[in-house]
DNA sequence: TTGACAAGTGCTCATCTGTTCACTATATTT
DNA sequence: AAATATAGTGAACAGATGAGCACTTGTCAA
């Protein structure tokens, strides 16, 4: 475990990290000190020497801008051997879905988001979809989740599934009699939708997932 | 598309990027010079002024070491921000919970979630926990969900919190009036829970989002 | 009260580092 | 043949930058 910082010195290590971020090269002495208002180079500097005696950064000695944020074994080891390997499944956020537009059109991304790969088979191609609308909220489905949605999978009999009716986009529960196509809401204020014309209908994908996030 | 580089500039880009991969820094006019036994610092001055003006680096006039290695859009798009700056967010997973026992302890992890950074403050500590019963179930929370949730908050009124109650850990609905604190569960089955010994009573964290997969 | 520690000031100094100029040389293109 | 781009030398220069010292202040624990 590493020592701990003091506030001082973790504000500066932030601000390290931000700044290498942001510019691609670290701060000199002086510019970590206009940001905190520190007026001597010497006083940033016993901040990075407390930084480096606890394993946080390493300083090239005279070398300007010498400072290398460490990530050491332990931090690393927390890092799941899927991104590691690039195993990692990232996946479009698709925002509002304009009518008759497709869905997966750049203008609708929103983010992304990140699964880990025991949630999701590796080369499964899925997207997420923000909820618009209460017609799920029987099944837990509320306004503002993120759904995601396998298109490769149809969905069976009973599944949540994503439907583009009349170029809208719905989630509903798929229900299959015969020839016939049902969409059920779950919640009671909404009627079942049964699809008459086909043409005007197509199921988007099944729901493998539900995310939602407070505040 | 990006112009096209000499020999000798990709050579220089290749350098600049193994420099700053393995010091944290790039590296200055003498240090590439000297690798590529180029004498004089204005020789490698313009190379660096060609793969500005390509568009393969960005240089901060008159500052030390001010190379910064360009990362278009097209080039990144397949890997994601927060993986290419380990900035993502490993989320340990509780499984079931042992009465009395730490939360965090080992064997309770059953496994990992990765969560994109845009939904959770940086610095934010946080772990997921399996969700047990469905006392939750009105305000979206079923059994077998996971609720993300952060011990450094509390939670206020109105807020799904998880609590540890005689041991038990459970998901509820905070309300305090006054010095009094209840527990209310969002189903109707359930009755709300007025917390009476506050010496068995603990509130773990905020529940900051849920996350349910299906099959 | 004493001591240890974090935090900071103001200053000097040496050297690190990017900038600029004049000049040379070799390809490729016009 | 002339123009253009690439590649390099060597030197001089100014500003950027880290190192170091003596001294001060505030907090906290012994």
């Amino acid at each position: 475990m590493k020592k701990e910082l003091t506030d001082r010195q973790q504000a500066i290590l932030t601000f390290i990290e931000q700044y290498l971020q942001e510019n691609g090269f670290p701060p000199t002495l002086r510019e970590i000190g206009k940001h905190f208002g520190i007026a001597s180079t010497f006083g940033v500097k016993r901040h990075l020497e407390a930084l480096e005696k606890k394993g946080y950064v390493t300083i090239e000695s005279n070398a300007s801008r010498g400072i290398a944020v460490v990530h050491d074994d332990e931090y690393n080891s927390s890092v799941p051997e899927a991104v590691k390997n690039e195993h990692f499944n990232k996946i479009p956020v698709v925002g509002r879905v304009a009518a008759g537009s497709p869905i997966l059109a750049m203008e609708n991304i929103e983010g992304s988001l990140i699964i880990d790969p025991s949630f999701i088979k590796k080369a499964e191609d899925v997207f997420a979809l923000r909820v618009q609308g209460d017609s799920m909220i029987d099944a837990g489905i509320f306004e503002g989740d993120l759904v995601i949605v396998s298109p490769n999978d149809k969905g069976r009999n009973g599944d949540i599934i994503v439907a583009m009716l009349e170029d809208e986009v719905t989630v509903k529960r798929l229900e299959r009699i015969g020839d016939e196509i049902k969409l059920i809401p779950e919640n009671i204020n909404y009627q079942p939708i049964t699809v008459t014309d086909k043409n005007n209908f197509s199921i988007v994908g099944k729901v493998k997932g539900v995310v939602r996030w407070l505040n």
